[in-house]
DNA sequence: CTTGGCCAGTCAACAAGGCTGACATAAAAT
DNA sequence: ATTTTATGTCAGCCTTGTTGACTGGCCAAG
């Protein structure tokens, strides 16, 4: 879904069945460590299939989702919830980057239905202290159970260095207002 | 600042249930090429960086979007009618995978707004084959160009090999059904 | 040739979950 | 005492997803 004008020829790559595309390298700009001459169709690649396999990723969730009514704000929640145990509704509106009407919305709902306990804070009793039920955690795991399959086997077949390559562009996609931050989260190990 | 509406959050992803075991498990595989030592913390990185990163990337479209009083669906339909010029409304159906009634209601208003044609089939006179208007082309080359303003700067920190990696890995992700013909899309040129 | 089935596309109505704005309250900060 | 911060809530709107019912073209069997 995101598109990208076009320019010219591309050098199918091979890597997977079909291709992952082998940015031609040629003597134009040095960059740095490498030679890289992006052409326009290499970047629109990029794009396209960030939207499928964003998209097919995804629908491993809602699968789990769907037999228990919820959906993808739910579980949005519930995961960063889980990752973080006690964070404050701020902590979480800003990791989300919605409104709080829009997660209060939802939130609601998730302590209603006993999966998110909010606790008045110790520190500062106006914050709300989010934890996850025994019950939420069994839901989370659940949907991450899911979701790993998938990425486990991708990881296995794409190789040790293709992970790391993926990881690094993904964390250079991150806005960099706020990249530090959301990458301390995806490092940090939780309570697992 | 957002107006995204039906935005489609990534899932968090984690680990499988091994419950409060420090994630230091590693149950040395081997497995073909490389030697992956996957833990479910790693799996999970790789979850929450797409949704990071998806996230990020989506808002350089919405600012141009937003101004035209279009959303995502709008943008996704302009996108691959421009990659593929007559293809019907199956074809694009299938391509977004969502449900026609939804498809329809946005591309009715590109066909009203003059940015999408929407013509008769010759052999099929039930299709209707789209392409844009010069006014859609403009509009789509408009929110390409600030997409990949930031997958080339991306592209060129994180090298060659990285880029490489990151499509393997995206490739990989997409459910196998249809994988083929993602890809071919995905690499093919096109008219651009 | 006509009729019934199937397929492409359209229209109608509803739900989820984004958004903004206005307000209320309690607690912390000044 | 006043202001600021953290949170919750009501009302209302928008995009975009869903299901169901319907139109009209294509085609094949009777």
């Amino acid at each position: 879904m995101r598109p990208a004008p076009g320019a010219k020829p591309a050098d199918p790559g091979a890597r997977t069945s079909t291709e992952s595309v082998r940015p031609s390298r040629r003597a134009g700009l040095t960059r740095g460590d490498q030679l890289l001459f992006l052409t326009d169709a290499q970047l629109r690649q990029g794009v396209e299939l960030m939207f499928f396999a964003y998209r097919d990723m995804i629908s491993d969730a809602d699968k789990v989702l769907e037999s228990r009514g919820y959906g993808r704000a739910h579980h949005r929640c519930l995961h960063f919830v889980w990752r973080r145990p006690g964070m404050s509704v701020t902590d979480l509106l800003e990791t989300l980057a919605v409104t709080k009407q829009s997660l209060n919305r939802v939130l609601r709902q998730l302590v209603e239905d006993g999966l998110i306990l909010s606790a008045v804070g110790a520190a500062d009793r106006r914050q709300r202290l989010l934890t996850l039920t025994p019950e939420g955690e069994t839901l989370v795991r659940t949907i991450s159970d899911a979701q790993n399959a998938r990425m486990r086997r991708v990881f296995m077949e794409a190789g040790a260095d293709a992970v790391q390559g993926f990881k690094t562009v993904l964390a250079g996609m991150i806005d960099e207002g706020g990249r530090e931050a959301v990458l301390a989260l995806v490092n940090d190990q939780g309570p697992s």
